[in-house]
DNA sequence: CCGAAAACCGACGTTACTTCA
DNA sequence: TTTGAAGTAACGTCGGTTTTC
């Protein structure tokens, strides 16, 4: 259906609180004249003060009308632009505190388990013999059954110890000290900051079209 | 050549109005 | 029929750039 030129609209009556004549003239534009000028923004957001004439004058229009409808246009474009980066970053950011939260929920695992290796560590050392205390952490970690849980986690590759998993060192028979390092490594591990810390350790909001004002507008 | 004034242009915010649910 | 939200043409202002003198 065509558009309905507002000067053709007679029974409505109009405001007279603006003199201006552009205003009275003509509100929409006709459907062939938006097709025109959509196919002329697709190709160009910014007119040539030629072609500004030339289109002018192929829509029967002013081209300070053209000038404006393109300002109008280039404005529309980039609400559009920002809506659509708005929606994009959002869903980034659920993701990203998704992930956060399951890496909390490791955090407090892996805290639980330092735990209980300190009180197994507190109560050999109390023993006073290094053997007796081996084959007691040997018999605690059996009884826990945190053998499958520790023993799957390779730790980071800082030394020879480190390097290995716990089920290796325990085979080796490590001492208390050798105990104590993995246990810091277990809490190195385990520490875990703030989601905003976590995300830039990522360069996550580091994109540069200003995502720092998403970033405050989500804290 | 340099600098001030004028002209021009685009971005942005706003107004007045229409359309539609 | 009324009303409020959304869309749109046009305007005013401001700041930056180019042109003119």
């Amino acid at each position: 259906m065509e558009r309905e030129d507002y000067s053709q609209v007679s029974k409505k009556k109009r405001s007279n609180k603006n003199n201006n004549m552009d205003r009275n003239h003509q509100r929409r534009f006709s459907d062939e004249q938006i097709r025109l000028l959509e196919s002329m923004f697709e190709s160009e957001t910014k007119l040539e003060p030629r072609k500004k004439v030339q289109l002018a004058r192929e829509l029967g229009l002013q081209p300070r009308q053209v000038a404006i409808w393109f300002q109008n246009r280039r404005a529309r474009w980039k609400s559009k632009q920002i809506e659509q980066d708005f929606t994009t970053l959002r869903a980034q950011y659920e993701s990203l505190a998704s992930q956060f939260e399951s890496l909390k929920q490791e955090k407090q695992s892996l805290i639980l388990q330092l735990e209980k290796l300190n009180e197994l560590l507190g109560s050999s050392s109390t023993c006073g013999n290094v053997t007796n205390s081996k084959s007691e952490v040997k018999d605690s970690f059996l009884q826990e059954g945190l053998e499958n849980d520790i023993g799957a986690m390779q730790l980071q590759p800082r030394d020879d110890n480190t390097n290995k998993n716990v089920g290796e060192l325990k085979q080796e028979g490590i001492g208390s000290y050798e105990l104590q390092n993995t246990i810091q490594e277990l809490g190195d591990r385990a520490s875990l900051g703030s989601l905003e810390t976590w995300c830039r350790s990522f360069d996550v909001f580091d994109q540069p079209r200003g995502c720092s004002q998403w970033l405050n507008f989500w804290s």
